[in-house]
DNA sequence: CGTTACAGTCAACACCGTGTTCAATAATCC
DNA sequence: GGATTATTGAACACGGTGTTGACTGTAACG
């Protein structure tokens, strides 16, 4: 976060910043069908035209903040995507940004969230797991059942841990990863 | 589902289904917050006034129409739910029961869909896995992450078999989730 | 520092869906 | 068949929307 091209005027990213803050804290009060522009632009102290100038309406301006959020995160992820072995920095690292951004991400994981998101977010990881175990194409039909298994399961997860407020460490959660992946799921734990 | 008390005047029990088949259509071409009453009433050919017999809004509409869904699902399942052993079983009714209702369960599952529902089913998943395996309530919230991964993994699965068009046999997807939760995940499968 | 460019303000506007009402009409139940 | 109740159609005030134009103030740049 905060990879805003320094281009912008100054204005213009505090406008986008003090919207951003106030569709956040909104969002932890009620469903975003609630949201007026009105009341946005009154909660940001700001004129209700100054909206239109970036946004078409409020579900546009929550899926540019996504996929922001979602291309700082790819761009991260690709960055430890060379290193071997890939999965344990990796996940570390996924886990660190989402601390980092802990806010946003319990909104829209949240039942007030968007289920766009998620599906974006389904995607990216479903996509890193494809280049990291790499499978060819041809035979990724096959494993889909796993893909899909695999990456809502790791948003569940992530979803338990921020219920949790994050407390637990990205090197715990990672080695916790790490072993369901290799066949410690619920009967062996749990016995 | 089909399962409406009897007690409904027909007039009644057609509109409802009148505008949940709208409903679940429009929902295929559009975003929920699109679509308007106004529009609703009119591909459903009735007065404007009808639908706030019944409904708040289009998202109550929704909102009853899920647990409407979840609440004949948990009724199945706690049928099964005796059985020994229940797993098998229950997942082959609950894959029967999704099929059954493909439809809208594609539509609510889909990034048009809500995050309400996925959240709603998460939570009776969870609830299947812990009477099944048995865990203490204080000893639940060490297990958290490992009943939302199994969760929401689930879903993601159910996400790939419709995405498919259901085409796999509902006996051959339970399988295969028993055969993640005994440890076969991507590792193991992908080599 | 001063000028230019442009972001933000304020008031006003037509537009449209909302949610509710009422009397009239139609369908269902027993 | 007669009582009951669902649905219709029209009308209404209300409020948020999206856009406009002239203005005011702040930022960027040489």
């Amino acid at each position: 976060m905060e990879n805003k091209p320094r281009s912008e005027d100054r204005r213009v990213r505090r406008t986008k910043k003090l919207l951003a803050q106030a569709l956040t804290s909104l969002m932890g009060q009620k469903q975003l069908k609630d949201i007026t522009v009105k009341e946005l632009t009154e909660k940001a102290d700001m004129n209700r035209g100054t909206f239109y100038l970036y946004y078409r309406d409020i579900f546009q301006m929550l899926e540019s903040i996504e996929d922001e959020l979602l291309s700082s995160l790819n761009l991260i992820l690709d960055e430890k995507l060379g290193e071997t072995p890939p999965n344990e920095r990796m996940l570390i690292e996924l886990f660190e940004f989402i601390r980092m951004n802990q806010q946003i991400m319990d909104v829209l994981l949240s039942s007030r969230g968007d289920i766009c998101f998620l599906h974006k977010l389904n995607r990216l990881i479903r996509e890193k797991c494809i280049s990291i175990w790499g499978i060819t194409s041809e035979r990724e039909g096959e494993f889909d059942y796993n893909y899909y298994f695999v990456a809502f399961g790791c948003m569940g997860l992530v979803k338990a841990w921020i219920n949790k407020g994050c407390v637990d460490s990205s090197e715990r959660l990672a080695k916790r990863v790490n072993g369901i992946l290799e066949g410690q799921l619920i009967k062996r734990t749990a016995t």
